[in-house]
DNA sequence: GTTACTATACCAACTAGTCTGTTATGTAAA
DNA sequence: TTTACATAACAGACTAGTTGGTATAGTAAC
């Protein structure tokens, strides 16, 4: 076996993921990626065939680590606590937690920059981020489904219209946070929401 | 006086918006938004001289467009009670039925565009649009501060997470809903912020 | 005569992608 | 243990088309 490719690749998707969320897909030239991963053009098109297929892999590298993030998420706020209402708290808690342990999020987030380039995306990339994003949604409803069956609010609400609020909040607070250049917008945000969902479900 | 360029312009600057918000910046090319708006490159650059004031055009006009929706929507909401938790409830009820009647919102917002490609953009246009969200703010602030003073929930809130919650889930409602090709999504989840905006104040 | 264009040709820089090498590393027969 | 070879992992020049932008000549409305 000759020397290992891995960490070059690794090296190119990471600079194209940095330059996409700078730039955008379209300004996110192979050109600027090999530059910033200090590589040449061959070593580029060993790795990859095509720009779409390095997309694919920033975008499923993506997920997956979000996906990760999530369900960890989640295991520890079922290992917390048994009641349903604050579980859902302590998800809260638990994501505001990390996205104040990752402070790159004032970069962007690729959900949000294929939402918003949808025509510039290959349509695999489109599709398979809407797919993510519903598994997320799929995720966080159960949780919201016990909490509102066991603290049933003064007013009736949309379980899926809340879960839609989590995800939505989380995209826009780092759109928010890239336009004020501030790290720790987004793990506020959550703590605020936290503190609302707490006040909704009478805590 | 010769016939006026004024349509024309308005063409390019529609042809750019729309471009924009499909492909990003970069993938918005002056030969694409010629052909959109079904004139020549003379015409273009008769009306701007580079790309960068086009872009500036685009995001100024955008800019004057939200702020007056918004201003109209507080002038309304001024008129329709004196009750500072009324008023509030009311501005995220009338924002939700404007949402309602602008289903293009599932193209995208130039906020989070201007956001998310903050290294594509000319330096002029990114403080522009910052400035534009802080203006909203400020705006916003007040009545939440009213609200809170008249009707303080049972847990503290800082003022300023729930202004920053009003944009932020605003930005990401419009994501999820390009997502999803849900133009619906944002009007309702302004209209669920309404709900626990309520609640949170004890209505 | 000025303004608002159309049409076309042009340019240098950049674009994605190709092509032909070269180098490192492991395999295995002599 | 050397020699031969296979193959992944690159390097870097090259091409065809696109990019933003310029230039120029002409047309049509006011």
């Amino acid at each position: 076996m000759p020397r290992s490719g891995a960490t070059t690749r690794q090296n190119i998707l990471d600079a194209a993921q940095g330059i996409i969320l700078q730039r955008g897909f379209a300004g996110a030239s192979i050109d600027r990626i090999i530059t910033e991963a200090g590589i040449t053009k061959g070593a580029f098109f060993h790795h990859f065939p095509n720009k779409a297929a390095l997309a694919e892999a920033v975008i499923t590298r993506f997920i997956e680590t979000e996906a990760a993030l999530f369900d960890g998420i989640c295991v520890r706020a079922e290992r917390l606590s048994d009641d349903p209402v604050q579980r859902l708290l302590n998800i809260l808690g638990l994501y505001a937690d990390a996205l104040d342990q990752h402070p790159e999020v004032v970069e962007g987030c690729l959900y949000a920059s294929v939402a918003l380039q949808r025509s510039e995306y290959p349509e695999t990339i489109s599709s398979l981020t809407s797919a993510s994003i519903e598994q997320t949604v799929e995720k966080l409803r159960p949780y919201y489904q016990a909490a509102l069956a066991a603290a049933p609010p003064r007013k009736a609400v949309d379980v899926n219209d809340l879960v839609d609020l989590f995800v939505s909040a989380g995209e826009g607070a780092i759109i928010l946070a890239g336009l004020r250049q501030d790290p720790a917008l987004p793990g506020r945000q959550f703590r605020n929401l936290q503190t609302q969902t707490a006040l909704l479900l009478g805590r």
